[in-house]
DNA sequence: TTTGACCTGTGAGTTGCTCACAGGTTCTAG
DNA sequence: CTAGAACCTGTGAGCAACTCACAGGTCAAA
């Protein structure tokens, strides 16, 4: 297969199978009438694997950890599973992060409903947002950003 | 203010503070002896109001685009209106996402604790991410991604 | 033979910072 | 007066995961 084909076949951009390649995440041979990447089945199956992997939130670093662990016949389960498990974790705690933003959007909103559209100083900057509390810093004052 | 100070003042990294003036968001005046900027108080009205609303997902552009409007003595209102709930139909959108994923693997965290650490094969790539389903390709086969 | 679609590698752009660098300034201690 | 620390300046690079642009090479169909 060529680059355009496998990108077809995988359902993603050409480029992205041209990054996934330079990133070393698929190794494909070289057709030397014409140097054109040759990709076979197997490399497929490593891009599908890798996008669904993307879609987990698995970091390309990660994928090709346990792609190259697959390619040294150890089996890469024990290690997925614990990526996997901390990425639940990780999930879990983006859910709740947007709840609560979604708790004092839909808040805010509602207070907004009773303001004027204009606020009476042209000077003042929109008035709710300006007194927007900052969401509960977790652990300790003045911290610089939650990273 | 000096850069540090009014970087204390709301709990920004200095270096953000350099970046949100380069970017015109702050607009300090210059001590004209050394050099340096300075900053005033509605600097650090607009420096926390930047914050709050990158918290709530408005992008540097709309921040400096609502900042701008109030200078001009227009009430941002209306528009930040129409972003903020933009946003939230965003965030709404992200939550229901994350919670599908969410569902997905737990399921498959469960799947997994009845399947061995190694697979019999060590070619094959772990199996459950492997075949793992595409989520529903909400309108049209093979598009290329999410955008 | 001339399109047009594909291929090649490389480099830049995206977002919102954060860090590094090299040199200038200010303040404090001795 | 001088050393050193802590700040300041601008600029440029790095992060993640692509995506796009560019300039030139290859190939199939008309």
């Amino acid at each position: 297969m060529k680059v355009k084909e496998i990108a077809d076949a995988a359902g993603v951009n050409p480029d992205t199978v041209r990054f996934y390649t330079r990133e070393k995440l698929l190794q494909p041979t070289r057709n030397p009438d014409n140097n054109y990447q040759q990709y076979d089945t197997e490399d497929l199956r490593r891009l599908r694997f890798a996008r669904k992997a993307r879609q987990l939130g698995f970091s390309l670093p990660e994928i090709r950890q346990i792609l190259n662990q697959a390619d040294d016949h150890h089996s890469p389960c024990p290690m997925v599973r614990d990526v996997f498990q901390h990425r639940l974790a990780e999930v879990e705690r983006e859910i709740r992060e947007l709840q609560q933003l979604r708790e004092r959007m839909t808040a805010a909103l509602a207070a907004w409903q009773d303001m004027p559209d204009g606020t009476p100083d042209g000077h003042t900057i929109c008035r709710l947002i300006e007194h927007w509390d900052d969401p509960a810093p977790c652990c300790g004052a003045n911290e610089q950003n939650e990273g």
